[in-house]
This record gives C-alpha cells, structure tokens and sequence, in this order.
DNA sequence: CCTTATCGTAACAATTAATGTTACGCGATG
DNA sequence: CATCGCGTAACATTAATTGTTACGATAAGG
C-alpha cells in the first residue's frame, strides 16, 4: 500500500499557515501540497473537527489556524487526523485458534504498543512552534549550505 | 495498502516447526499458514539466506530449524527479513525544497527513529522460546477458558 | 534412465489502502 | 443573482502485499 502522509502534509501546511498569519483557501493550500483541493478539505476537514482550524465558506473564506504553534504538538495533530493506533503490528489471521498463532501475534502487538508509546510522546513533545524555527534556520542559508542539515545523507 | 505479516507467520511457523522437529515441506508449511507453497518459499529463502533454517531440493527434501527456539529472538527473524526500517514516518514529497517540509519530515523520522529502537529493543528481548511457552499454556484450557487471556477484548 | 518430489524463481493476477479526480449541493458575499 | 469557497459522494489511479501459474534444477527411488 501507499504510505500514510496525511501528518507530514497538515504539519507543513499548518506552518505555513501560522506564518502567513491569514485565511487560505483549499486551492492554496492544494498549491503547497502540490495535490487537489478536495483532498485539502478531506483532510483539514478533520482538524476541523478537533478544533486546530476553523473555516468558511463564501467569498473571502477558507481555513484559519484557531491555536498559535507553541499551542499546538505533533500529538495533537495526529489524534485529530487518526484516533485510533498510528502502528499497527501485521499479525496472522491464517488459524485465528491456532495457539501459536496467537501467542505470536499477542508478543507482537506487545511489542508494537510499547513503540507506540514512544512515538506518542515524542509526538507530545514536538511543538510545531519548535519546526517552524528550525525550518528558518534552513532559509538564511545558500541552497546547498547550511540547508541540508538534518536529513540530507 | 495492506500489512506485511510475514514476521508474524514466519514466528508461527518457526515455532510449529521446532514442535514438530523435523523436516517440512512448503506445501505443509503452507497449509499450516493458509496459503500457497510460492509464497513460504519466498519468505523462508529469506531467512536461510541468514542461516536460520536449511532447505533441500528433491524427495524427502523440505525446511528444517538450523537454531533451538531459545538461541532465537524476534529480531533475528525480522532482520532476516528484512534489513531496513521496520517503521518509516509517512513524509511528505510535494516540494522537496520547501524548508518547512523539510523540517516536518526531519522531526517526524526523528520521532519514529527513537520508537524503531525502542521497538527494535522488545524483539531483541523476545525468544521465540518464550512465545512458544506462552503458547503451551493456552491449550490445556477448553475454548473460551484461560485460552483468551491475551488478545480477546 | 526415468519418474516423482521439492526447492527456486520469474511473471502475472488479485486484493487492499491511500490518494487523486470529477461532479454537484449549500451558504456567504458582493 | 452571480461568484467564490467549503462539504461530500462517487469513481479513478497508484502502490504495496499477497496469491497464482508456470517452468527449471536437483535429488532420491525404482
């Protein structure tokens, strides 16, 4: 399947938001993400829904940022797009009775929901607000100085 | 997409197979996970490529353990598998050279990189031995007794 | 030898999850 | 009342995993 990348989107885009200060349109912000206003709204619809963003419609409308970024963590950002589990142990389904299939699908949602808990707050401990400096840092820079800093090899 | 569950069936398997104690077939091996004979072959080459189980061609040929369950951990099985990242952060690619992209991306793969060890830590620290005894214990048990324990509500 | 059992592998189909696209309804603003 | 923009349903596209078919190589058995 094709990977998730519904979080690193709606993090980019709710930067670019805070530093534009205003209201965007789905078309705009369709541009950043270089994808469909429809997938916009999908999205954003459930930040909506948790209160990140807020949006109008009609002339002069679209989606504002209702929190500044030092308000707002990767954590709460990802429980708005998803609330269930973010990873997923691939267990068996093959003999759902077989003992050993589920002994060795159990040790391997254990394992899984332990990682889980890690991702979960360091998530917690991520404020966009955090991002967004760093991102700056990038800027100043010439392309191909100081830019690729973090995961260029 | 769909989940990759061939960690979880090479462990159920594995462990049927020191139970067993001899020799299997793929076709065995196969029912025992639901499935075509192509498909074991394709997963258990993998782990002989690293030496955790024998193959030979030819009658009376089959799959054999080359390890005791209890000189095997989870993450042997998994690194056999595969010797990339179990989890990778879903990144976004709309605009490579977007600072704000690139700082969201940085921070999310940093995030599922300290969850990947933590992970990583709990296979390491499971034997398949383990597993297997937590197995035995659910069978004595009548269906719907002690059986459940684990993974029911 | 020649038949049979088995692994090894390539090529292709089926299934499933995420994303992209089109179409249309509804409300707000000028 | 025309236009802009969200909301949403329905369908198409893309990508990853798994399933399937077909065929080659090798190793016994008779």
């Amino acid at each position: 399947m094709k990977q998730d990348s519904r979080l690193a989107r709606m993090i980019h885009v709710l930067i670019h938001m805070a530093l534009l200060g205003g209201r965007e349109t789905s078309e705009t912000i369709a541009k950043m993400l270089n994808t469909n206003p429809v997938v916009v709204r999908r999205t954003m619809g459930a930040l909506k829904r948790k209160g990140v963003v807020g949006s109008e419609g009609g002339r002069g409308g679209g989606w504002a940022l209702l929190r500044p970024l030092d308000q707002l963590t990767v954590f709460d950002v990802q429980r708005a797009l998803d609330e269930g589990q973010v990873l997923t142990a691939g267990v068996s389904e093959d003999h759902p009775t077989c003992p050993v299939e589920r002994a060795a699908n159990a040790a391997l949602v254990g394992a899984f929901e332990q990682a889980e808990r890690t991702l979960l707050k360091e998530f917690a401990e991520l404020r966009l607000s955090t991002i967004a400096e760093r991102a700056m840092k990038d800027v100043p820079g010439s392309p191909g100085g100081a830019a690729q800093r973090d995961h260029q090899a």
